[in-house]
Formats: C-alpha cells, sequence, structure tokens
DNA sequence: CGTTTACTCAACCTCATGGTTGAGCAAGAC
DNA sequence: GTCTTGCTCAACCATGAGGTTGAGTAAACG
C-alpha cells in the first residue's frame, strides 16, 4: 500500500516545518481561524494558508466555513499513524539490542575474541516497511 | 530552545522520505553496510550515501568503521523525542475534545441554539511550540 | 449598491532536496 | 606496489518547497 507510505511522508513532511509544528501545537489548545494563526509569524497570510494547505492534505487539519472566516481544527488521529509507526521500529531496535547485549555477556563469559561481525551487519532481506501489509 | 526545535524538523524532514523510512526500518533489525543498504533500491550508491547523512545529521543513526565498510546501526533514542511531542499535543487535543463534548451536552440539555461560535476558535495567546522551554 | 473582512489562487523568485556522474581515498587482496 | 572493494566528496541538474506580491472571491457591513 504506497497511499499509507505516501501519508506517513506526507505527514511528517507537514511536521518537519518548525512553523507548521508551531501551528499545529496551538490548535491543539483549540480551532482558530487563518488570521489568528498568522498572527504571531512574521509571514504574509498567504504563506500560512499555503501551510494549511499542507497540513490539511496530510489529513493533520480540517477546514471549515463560518461566514468569511475558515476555522481550522487540529485532526489528531493521524498521530496514531506516526506514533504506530515510530513505535513498531523502536521495539524492534531495542528488543535487538538487549538480544546483542546478552550475547556479548555469553562471549564474554566464554572469552571469545571475535565479537565484531559476530551477529552484527545484517544483511538487506528484511520486510521493507511493510510493504503492502501495512497497519 | 532553537536546537530542540531544529532537531525535531531535521528527525521529522529525515522520515518524511520513504526510502529513508525504508532504511530506519531494516536498521531496526540489525546494523547494514552501506552497500547492503543500498541493495533493494533502484539508485546509485551515492544517493544512498546521502539519505544515510540526511538520518546522520539528524540523529537517527550512527556511523562506524570497519575496514573499508562503514556499519550504520540505528540510533532509536531520537524517537521518544518525536514520540513526546506528537504525544503531548494528542493529549491536549483530546482532553480539548472531551471538554467540547461536554460543553455540547450541557447545551443540548439547556436547549441553547448558538451552539457554533460559542467556546471554540480561541484566539491566539496560545503557549508556541512551548518556546524556550521545550522537553 | 459599494466597501471591508477574511481569505484563496496564480505567478514568480530563491534555495533546498534528491537524483545523477566522475573523481578520489582508505584498506584488504593479490 | 598495483588492483579491487567500499565508500565519500564535488559538481551539476531538475524539481519542489517556502516565501513574496497582486488579483480574485465570498460573505458581512454600511
Amino acid at each position: 500500500m504506497v497511499e499509507q507510505d505516501d501519508r506517513l511522508s506526507r505527514v511528517f513532511g507537514a511536521l518537519a516545518d518548525p512553523t507548521r509544528r508551531d501551528m499545529v501545537a496551538r490548535l491543539a489548545a483549540g480551532d482558530a481561524t487563518v488570521g489568528e494563526l498568522a498572527a504571531p509569524y512574521d509571514v504574509s497570510l498567504q504563506a500560512v494558508s499555503k501551510h494549511l494547505k499542507v497540513l490539511e492534505e496530510a489529513g493533520l487539519v480540517r477546514r471549515s466555513r463560518d461566514a468569511q472566516r475558515r476555522p481550522v481544527h487540529l485532526d489528531a488521529e493521524v498521530f496514531d499513524l506516526m506514533t504506530k509507526w515510530i513505535e513498531r521500529y523502536r521495539q524492534q531496535a531495542e528488543e535487538r539490542y538487549q538480544r546483542l547485549d546478552q550475547v556479548l555477556a555469553r562471549m564474554q563469559g566464554a572469552g571469545t575474541d571475535d565479537t565484531a561481525s559476530a551477529d552484527r551487519t545484517v544483511s538487506a532481506d528484511i520486510p521493507h516497511e511493510q510493504r503492502g501489509a501495512a497497519g
């Protein structure tokens, strides 16, 4: 599912910008209009509008209507997508780390010298971001 | 602390690329050399080397030496930084959502009509990503 | 009605990013 | 010493991202 892949790219990409992260942070406290959001930044309203488009396309934000205003609402669900991705590989890495520790401890006990290229530098045939099976 | 801000930008930015995310996923299963990492992708070794530089500068990865090889190791600690950022605002948004639900429920009970502009569209003076006080 | 408010769209500029190729460098192999 | 392997660095190119200004639209206000 390249769709999911795409989505994740857009979400991470959206949050790679400090202004956009700041907007998300502020929207967590409550909806706001474009003008309100733009106020603290030293950029044009159009630039802020663009940022919001990026956030919207990443699914982080929704825009509705209220007369000529366009209230922006944080859609916190996408956070789960990121958290899941992060958690999966964090855990995997930690488990591996612990296993390596055990291996090293055992080797120390046995007095083996060649610890370096023992279990590390794993070959490349590993599930690539669960291609076609993403949650 | 713009440093932290910067870091987060680099981390999110690094993970905004699907190839780089894939690399991280594979590195979670074990260290690998540049060549091993490059193998599955249809790009030059130099391009992969560049990607690794981005990951390294984001603090996601460390590179050591083993003769002419440069084994790459995933540094899963940065994940915490991201997770913390995400969790903070997710929770905030969820709490707010629940509070809004309560307000709306109370309003329905009282038969108030003007639910729209009641508590929503909060003004913009909100802690901006905790400037100067980031965790 | 025309004006003001709150925005978006379009065109443009600049700089960063992801890719390329070609050269170079360090360390094991011969 | 030379060759090969495994990589990095440098230069270049095309595209895209973030910024700008100027014009246009939709709804309230006078």
